[in-house]
DNA sequence: CTCCCACGTACCATCGATGTCGGGTTCGGG
DNA sequence: CCCGAACCCGACATCGATGGTACGTGGGAG
């Protein structure tokens, strides 16, 4: 398919497709005419590049990710080397960081939300002075 | 205390600390040379603002919703207005969403290091919670 | 009074993914 | 053949927090 069609099923911008392919996350082949021409199992891999990118990984250790995932095709064509899997593995803990950060943060905002649920609480039935 | 005791005792820059008072987050007193006096609560708010940027929200939020935080010092100076706890309730489920997005990020990366790992040598991996 | 470090302000640079713009080319239907 | 839509490419702009630089000043110890 055609650039167009895998944004419109992606959701992500023609712009940024070219973008992935700079980077050497996607390999079209080319028309003729120089027109990229994607195969059906794109739109699941811009899909995944999409989730690494929102997991803060860069397009760098992302694309020396993809070749060794499961891909809908089958099997991963790479075995990742030790040192990619050490990098891998300090992503893996920098992102149980995160998740732990973003519980705490989400506490707080919990916190204040309560807060002011139950100052208009006391609006409506002042209680004085606190 | 000054800047460069703050900085020291957060692990934040005085680069960021004149940041934060530019965005609205600090607002220390000035000694009558002009120097930055910050009280001592002063450390655990800014450990706090870098708590809420690592958690996606802009200075801009973070500066309405410092006030309406229960502070070291006693309770919130401030509640949160109707409009500010419909955009924390926003904020809160964008975390939950990406919480979610990095549990998958994270479970895809263990495959690819499972994978990695059979074959060789049984590999030592630290298994986070799940 | 003099040092010198810590501090002040102001400004420009950086990172990475994405937006945007402009001018040229390909494609496919009429 | 013609036209408009879709595509290509290259280049510049953007966002936000932070780093870095340059240059001037406060402040405490000697």
């Amino acid at each position: 398919m055609r650039i167009g069609e895998l944004a419109r099923r992606t959701g992500v911008s023609e712009r940024s497709l070219r973008y992935y392919e700079e980077q050497g996350l996607l390999r079209p082949d080319r028309t003729p005419g120089g027109h990229r021409d994607y195969p059906e199992s794109a739109v699941d891999r811009v899909i995944r590049i999409q989730e690494l990118f929102a997991a803060g990984l860069h397009s760098a250790k992302i694309a020396q990710l993809l070749p060794c995932m499961r891909d809908a095709d089958g099997g991963p064509s790479e075995i990742a080397t030790p040192r990619l899997v050490a990098e891998l593995a300090a992503e893996r803990e920098r992102i149980d960081r995160m998740i732990a950060d973003l519980r705490r943060s989400r506490d707080v905002l919990d916190e204040v939300i309560d807060t002011a649920s139950e100052g208009r609480a006391t609006v409506l039935r002042p209680r004085g002075a606190a």
